[in-house]
DNA sequence: AAGGATGTTGCCTG
DNA sequence: TCAGGCAACATCCT
């Protein structure tokens, strides 16, 4: 689950803000018992993590590849964490969760948050131009510098922009660097709106695409040091070595 | 219809 | 000792 995907979770949830606990459940092994009572101050979203935040702690839930969640209904499986309110429930299914001791401030940077209002497009070319031998379809699923964005984006990103995944930061012309960090962010706005229409597949360019727009042959490899799925065009995308 | 993946953590091994 | 590999998570898609 992207980034897009946990904004819109986040506004989709809205109505249990201020809500109290009456009850927790599920197989997590977090201590449940320490959510019963509490109310929910705010949710809020750091790239992939979603957050609930409570008065002197926050719970923090990652989707990973498989996670998922239903919000006043259920799925037959047993989730990971419900939490029962005295109108309605929620459900998180396969994920990650942890609690969070700190102030959320203290732990994230929202800068770093590709979809935050605060993202800070100066910082994420500062932290590229430090790992100029890193290649790109690296760079762009490194939490710390575009948190939020994930293997679908870093796809169709890559795309828009023209440029090879596995060209190296350092060799990329600066144009195009700036460029291609603008385009996470659009790029994710766009998958935001795409995502709530249930139309996210339909406007894939090059992810899982076998052809490009242009009809050329798509290849598909793992690259990187992360090894992840990676579909180019190696017509259309230009490789900087 | 078997097999892989929108992701990360943490254990195991050499 | 530590980096790299890989299982785990459990559902949906091709």
């Amino acid at each position: 689950m992207e980034g897009p995907s946990i904004v819109i979770l986040k506004e989709e949830i809205r109505a249990f803000k201020g809500k109290k606990i009456l009850k927790a459940i599920g197989n997590t092994k977090i201590d449940k018992e320490r959510l019963v009572g509490q109310k929910i101050i705010s949710f809020k979203s750091w790239g992939k993590h979603f957050l609930i935040e409570f008065k002197n702690f926050s719970l923090r839930i990652h989707f990973l590849m498989f996670g998922s969640y239903r919000i006043n209904s259920h799925k037959n499986s047993t989730p990971r964490l419900q939490l029962k309110f005295e109108k309605g429930e929620l459900n998180f299914y396969t994920c990650s969760i942890q609690f969070i001791e700190e102030k959320l401030d203290d732990v994230y940077d929202w800068e770093a948050d590709v979809m935050n209002d605060q993202w800070n497009e100066r910082k994420a070319l500062k932290k590229l131009k430090m790992i100029p031998n890193t290649m790109i379809c690296d760079a762009l699923l490194d939490q710390q510098i575009f948190a939020g964005s994930g293997n679908i984006i870093k796809n169709e990103v890559l795309y828009r922009v023209q440029v090879h995944p596995e060209s190296f930061i350092g060799k990329i012309p600066l144009a195009k660097l700036k460029e291609a960090i603008k385009a996470v962010r659009d790029y994710s706005f766009d998958f935001y709106t795409w995502k709530k229409k249930f139309e996210l597949r339909k406007h894939w360019l090059i992810y899982t695409k076998k052809k490009c727009p242009l009809d050329h042959k798509v290849i598909k490899k793992y690259t990187g040091e992360g090894k992840r799925r990676s579909f180019f065009c190696p017509a259309c995308q230009l490789q900087f070595i």
